[in-house]
DNA sequence: AAAAACAGCAACCAATAGGTTGCGTATTAG
DNA sequence: CTAATACGCAACCTATTGGTTGCTGTTTTT
């Protein structure tokens, strides 16, 4: 669970969303090339790549004098069990609730 | 897009994510109730119970002079839905690639 | 009516987050 | 070889976060 915390802080961040949803879309890419077009400088776009991968959510690799990221959707899975967790427990307590009520 | 940052940063913090999950499990609880036997403060739970809300997570309900809160379902599947928008990108663009690879 | 329980509000504090700038280094292009 | 490209690292700055303490107000309890 605390594992889930650390991922949903990673997805917390609208930027870091976005820059996500990108690397998922258009797949491996360079720190400069994710840099281009956004207002963000390229250390900004670093920083937040590595709280990604701290996430597991992203990885890089060298090659050459570039360092090409990539999603790693793996713990999105946990998030998405995280969530489903909350809501089944919710829906236990009202299907409590609701049996309460009929007796 | 934002409002899913929104949720997933009040969902980023382990105590939070705790604080939800008693609200979801146990239903509506009073602030001092939610404070007994945890280590925090009355105020640092008032926080928190603000942040979900401001996230439209929780809700609070005033009887007598009790604060009593209860969790929102709802917005989890916002996220939920934002998970799987990701999850089709990658999905999408391995496929693409396959497809490249194939040819 | 007095005491206790429940909570809101404001100020304050240390730590972290998001971001910038400057500089050094390795790789590639001309 | 030289220049340009792509990056890492460290320092620094400001705003936000998580948390505490103290005080006030309102509803119950006795």
């Amino acid at each position: 669970m605390r594992s889930a915390a650390l991922i949903f802080a990673a997805l917390g961040d609208h930027t870091r969303l976005l820059l996500l949803a990108r690397l998922s879309a258009e797949g491996p890419l360079s720190i400069t090339h994710l840099t281009r077009g956004g207002p963000l400088s390229r250390q900004a776009v670093t920083k937040h790549l590595h709280v990604l991968a701290g996430a597991g959510l992203a990885a890089s690799a060298h090659r050459g004098r570039e360092s090409v990221w990539q999603a790693e959707p793996a713990p999105l899975q946990t998030a998405r069990q995280c969530l489903d967790s909350i809501s089944a427990q919710w829906d236990a307590a009202l299907g409590r609730l609701r049996d309460l009520v009929e007796e």
